[in-house]
DNA sequence: GTAAATTGTGAAAGCGCTTTCATGACACCA
DNA sequence: TGGTGTCATGAAAGCGCTTTCACAATTTAC
């Protein structure tokens, strides 16, 4: 058995696997008395190889331990097996847990994610993406962000696009929405069914549609209960923790009468019991809070919030899933579970106070 | 003027910018008149040009809208221009600030970072690695984890490796080290001078190098303040949030005299709050309680969380810096920022009970 | 039995860059 | 003025794969 001579391989201590870096396609085809064409084809199952030869490539290629090399696939074939996903923040307690949903479940398929960061700025996005192409990804997952429905429209024309938080058709492009109306009707809902009359509502920034929607839940929630819809108790917040803890402080300056408070987020919620807390209004005996989006951090507040659950894991898997059903040239047709709302220990029944 | 007729470009929609992806640097070179090398020397700075060629592959470029793409790129020049992160879970409340501050260190270089998890698990890790070098990143920063200092030794005889959460010496490898013992020491100190004389400590994994250091710190502040140490006031922990409440319920059922309690970690921390809460205990008024890390969540806490602010994006852009260096052939001298306490409202001094 | 379709395989041409290597054009010193 | 350097530049050879194309070797059809 002759073996090409190769350099030294690279197993120093006990942590580096059996695989070289360096072992080529073509010294594995020499090994196998094969041309590398042959191995491609049996690498990617391009074509249908005869099981003698097939098994003298398998062969070579566990003793050799090579491993394909990405970039140059990259180069010739045109895919990277990667995929661009533009976040907002990677350190973002919302998105970060649908992040790690992207890479589980693309990491399933032997693809890899590449994170940027927008930063909620639609120029930047704009650049992330336009770095995002001239890296070669395969596709890209849009997580939320601020660029305009025809902008992703046409960036969709250019390579498969997935996008969450909208509600849009367009070829090439998969949207995932999740029912925010629905997550905030059941919000209200729940404080009224605690008879709670009067429920102050931190609004989320306007410019994002889901804030609109939490909103119009909140509404459609009131009416239905045949309560006036009052102005007054609709503070305008930005997503934020101090956002949250502002809105309350202005609130309670208002005089406005409240028994409960609905968050359109978690994190605002955060800020708005840090502000009673302060006023020393205790949660939930003398106020309700209840929040919107389930966030890690909400079953360790004390007391834990009452909050609407948003799958954000799920939503990362079902959008890495779609991307790779995108890229299997088939169309998604999944959908994002339905909102469930989670009672903890933030809100309770109205009692005379 | 005669220009290759191109593909036309794919500028539909008014997001797409103005480039080109498939504009090739042999069409630049054509444009310009010049060949390939030359265009590639300009874009590279690897030689001098003639001023006069140059702004005529400046121009040709600029109005073709090349760029150079990073898949060729690396295959014929080995570097990718990308760095891999090992992290433990890209959702870590902990570590993804640290993430921020790669990305952004790094973006600014035109470097790239590939994300992967290793879930706290060597073997994991040890996938991980060698997935991004068969990804063929130019350098692998790995944030903590649970590696052996034998086999990063070995990987970085490989290749440029930035390591922090140990002190560490190696070629090619730069180890960037929290002073994780001074910063329990702060905590504890803080509690002494408040007056507290019964402290319990919550700690962290024992597998934890800095879990290990903060414990000494705690130890070593009694001491110097002539207490005695009590080992039924530390209370095993793990990190997370549940092990924290755990701890501090352990704790009240021993009906161990306490008056303060320094958790090993914010995330023990909140934890903690909640089961003091659940117990009708105040903080600080009926207990004191600091953390360690200083967490976005930190801030939010009812009170705010006293606790030793641990300079996470900091580490993350140092690290990046570092892998920057040494990626340029240079041996890295920056150290991380010292520890310091920031005292929030969770602690106060002993008042007789 | 011959023509035609099918099949497995190898040779070779890229993919879009970087990087030697060779070359011609000048400048320099004796 | 001839020889030796220096310097900017182009030609060409890769980097490690995929994929087209061509070609024998079969198999199938008439």
């Amino acid at each position: 058995m002759k073996t090409k001579t190769v350099a030294p391989a690279g197993r120093k201590g006990s942590a580096a696997a059996s695989t070289d870096t360096r072992v080529t396609l073509e010294q594995v085809a020499h090994a196998a008395g094969v041309s590398p064409s042959t191995v491609s084809r049996i690498l990617n199952g391009t074509a249908v190889v005869a099981a003698e030869k097939r098994a003298a490539v398998d062969e070579a290629i566990a003793r050799l331990g090579f491993v394909p090399n990405p970039v140059a696939r990259g180069l010739a074939g045109g895919r990277t097996l990667s995929v661009g996903v533009v976040t907002q923040t990677i350190d973002s307690p919302f998105f970060g847990g649908a992040l790690r949903g992207v890479e589980d479940e693309l990491s399933r398929a032997g693809y890899c994610p590449l994170f940027v960061s927008g930063h909620w700025n639609a120029a930047h996005e704009v650049r992330c993406i336009d770095m995002l192409r001239s890296r070669r990804v395969d596709g890209i997952i849009v997580l939320t962000g601020r660029l305009s429905d025809d902008a992703l429209g046409a960036y969709a024309q250019q390579m498969p696009l997935v996008v969450t938080g909208r509600t849009l058709k367009s070829p090439g492009l998969y949207a995932l929405n999740f029912d925010n109306f629905e997550g905030g009707r059941l919000a209200t809902q729940h404080l009224l069914s605690l008879g709670h009359r009067r429920i102050a509502f931190i609004a989320g920034d306007p410019r994002h549609p889901d804030a609109k929607e939490r909103l119009r839940g909140y509404r459609t929630a009131l009416q239905a209960a045949g309560l006036p819809f009052a102005q007054d108790l609709v503070l305008p917040g930005q997503y934020t923790e101090d956002s949250g803890r502002m809105a309350v402080e202005r609130l309670l300056e208002s005089r406005e009468d409240f028994t409960a408070i609905f968050s359109a987020n978690d994190q605002m919620a955060f800020g708005a019991a840090l502000a009673l807390h302060r006023r020393n209004l205790r949660v939930p005996d003398d106020v309700s809070l209840v929040g919107f989006d389930d966030l890690a951090g909400a079953l360790y507040t004390a007391p834990p919030l009452s909050t609407v659950h948003h799958p954000v894991y799920e939503m990362g898997q079902i959008a890495a899933a779609s991307m790779l059903q995108l890229l299997a040239g088939e169309m998604p047709t999944v959908k994002l579970p339905a909102p469930r709302f989670i009672a903890r220990e933030s809100s309770r029944e109205l009692r005379a106070r």
